[in-house]
DNA sequence: TACCAGGTAAAAA
DNA sequence: TTTTTACATGGT
């Protein structure tokens, strides 16, 4: 087993504790990824090699200093640039919030929330795969659900891999959840309906119908029809792949119920808000709609009022 | 006990 | 073409 280590890059201002625990959402173990005792931890492949990636921090959120171990087989030093490149995209280390920052002052409510969440990151994700599954396990239900299901499907089906008493996870690839059959994956907390869903998407890409990583060369509209082709893909799982997965951030799931009612209570003042309003609404936030979305659900977890 | 939660497809109107 | 409705689970 090869250990490697380096230092990462990072735009400060970087606040690694609260960036990783918005990833984890409260630090969860989510099967794949983890925030623990100040490590964060993430399963990836690189070139058909499992391999552990763990990120610490040891600046401030002005100086950031942020290490990456990676451990695995035959895992080599050539590998670390691209592990280095996927880590600081999981995190958002190389994303520079000056710009956003200037925005939301203009604005009282943002101007509070990036005094409260200074160095929080937008967090984005490596694979287009686990994000679309995992975006459709969250569709209608809770956060809190979500994750209970994500976890199920994880330690189901994602391969295992040991390291220092501790169990990691893969998450699981498009093979793994055809070969569990519908009934399989009903089995694990998902609806019928999800169960065909996520089967007949993993099915897609592992026939070589669906192109998952050709999707980064499409504009944001070819993204959206490609993938609302797709059986159980709306435009509100499109847009969050969009977003998430592709780091497109001038994208607004405007018919996100959270988001609705959220702007809804800010700033459009209560019922009869449609998500054309929220949509017409978002454009003032331009290229920074995402780092917007990040903090109001960063306020939104934790419980903060944002109505007064 | 009901009802709701970071939607979607299919049925009914 | 537009508007309901079923869906499954865990929290309140």
């Amino acid at each position: 087993m090869e250990i490697l280590r380096t230092h990462l890059n990072v735009v400060p201002p970087f606040d690694f504790g609260l960036t990783a625990s918005y990833r984890t959402r409260f630090n969860i173990e989510l099967g794949n990824e983890e925030f623990r005792n100040g490590v964060f931890r993430r399963m990836c492949t690189y070139q058909g090699k499992p391999i552990l990636i763990s990120l610490t921090s040891t600046g401030t959120a002005d100086r950031p200093l942020v290490e990456m171990n990676v451990v695995g087989e035959d895992v080599c030093a050539e590998d670390l640039p691209r592990l280095a490149e996927d880590a600081s995209w999981l995190l958002g280390l190389d994303y520079d919030l000056a710009g956003f920052y200037s925005l939301a002052e203009e604005d009282p409510v943002l101007a509070h929330l990036v005094r409260r969440f200074h160095g929080l990151k937008p967090p984005r994700e490596t694979d287009i795969f686990e994000t679309l599954i995992t975006t459709i396990i969250g569709q209608q239900i809770s956060a809190k659900v979500a994750v209970s299901i994500h976890q199920e499907l994880v330690t189901a089906f994602g391969e295992r891999f040991y390291w220092e008493g501790s169990t990691y996870y893969l998450f699981p690839t498009p093979e793994s959840l055809v070969s569990a059959e519908i009934e399989g994956l009903r089995r694990h907390k998902l609806s019928q309906r999800k169960a065909e869903y996520i089967y007949g998407i993993a099915k897609a890409v592992m026939g070589g119908h669906l192109d998952l990583e050709g999707l980064r060369e499409l504009s944001d509209e070819r993204v959206i029809s490609r993938l609302t082709e797709l059986r159980g893909i709306g435009v509100w799982t499109a847009q969050w792949v969009l977003c998430n997965a592709l780091g497109r951030f001038d994208i607004f799931p405007a018919a996100d119920l959270a988001l609705l009612r959220i702007l809804s209570r800010i700033y459009l003042d209560g019922r009869g808000v449609t998500s054309e309003d929220v949509e017409a609404f978002s454009e003032r936030w331009g290229v920074y709609k995402v780092p917007v979305i990040t903090y109001l659900y960063a306020a939104i977890r934790q419980g903060i009022d944002l109505s007064k």
